[in-house]
DNA sequence: ATTTAGTTTAGAACGATTTTAAAATAAAAG
DNA sequence: CTTTTATTTTAAAATCGTTCTAAACTAAAT
């Protein structure tokens, strides 16, 4: 079990020191089978349940930052004031659930986006996401 | 040339009085032939220059909200602090380029997306939406 | 053990949006 | 019309998520 050391790497290679708070940060991002996601007031909660000494909010704005820059963690695009955070950084699409603000993951390779119009000149296309808002069924 | 009368019934099938700050925010809205995309902020400009007294931030944000809800307008799925809105209510897709925080529609017949996963049970589909980041080539 | 560089923290600051309550205006009633 | 009533506008305060700050703290290097 050298979870923690891999966690360790993690943030080695992001250029921060394991500390114990990112450490306890990581225990919830990344030691688990599936895909997370979050937003920073969950992973907080989440965190604080977990962990006896509270791990302040800029540690945690920061931590998560570091890890979207250095590519461990992917930003979602939704709308509205809340920015939603993924562990799985594979590319992939989502079923997005918002009675229940609830993100389900689609994999690259079940959906195919036949894609027509050609791009602005001198532009080139960086990523193709697609998003498919669901709802209760009647 | 009836279109502050267009405007007006606009107003008044949202349940809005026709004051003359909403027709001016209307005016910008919806006297034109192209599809625009603009942020609260965006629009305060615009009528800024084209109106005599200002119309107060707190106006432009309640009259966008109506006609959000109205389905006169559409709020655009994108990550960040920055709420877009786009006065093409017809189902279709966006370029975005996200070095000038620009986006391009693209109409719904030109993209094609062939969706394989089944929806989560008790689910139904309520959009499919596609965002294509677009980049400088090179 | 001591020094040094990086880290954590609470709280201040910030930008976008929402709320408030008072002054202004549109529509209805007389 | 003029008055009344209901709605609207406004500036300012409040709020929310996020970022910044500067002082106290801790990991790593010496």
């Amino acid at each position: 079990m050298q979870k923690t050391k891999l966690n360790m790497d993690k943030l080695r290679a992001s250029g921060l020191r394991p500390t114990r708070q990112r450490l306890a940060i990581c225990k919830v991002l990344f030691n688990r089978k599936e895909t997370f996601h979050f937003t920073i007031e969950q992973l907080k909660k989440i965190i604080e349940r977990n962990v006896k000494k509270k791990i302040s909010l800029a540690t945690l704005y920061n931590t998560v930052h570091v890890f979207k820059e250095k590519g461990y963690l992917k930003e979602i695009s939704l709308k509205g004031n809340k920015t939603f955070f993924d562990t799985n950084t594979k590319h992939h699409h989502h079923f997005y659930d918002e009675d229940i603000s609830q993100l389900i993951d689609i994999e690259d390779k079940n959906i195919s986006v036949n894609y027509l119009p050609k791009t602005p000149s001198g532009k080139k296309i960086k990523s193709i996401e697609v998003l498919v808002k669901i709802e209760d069924h009647q």
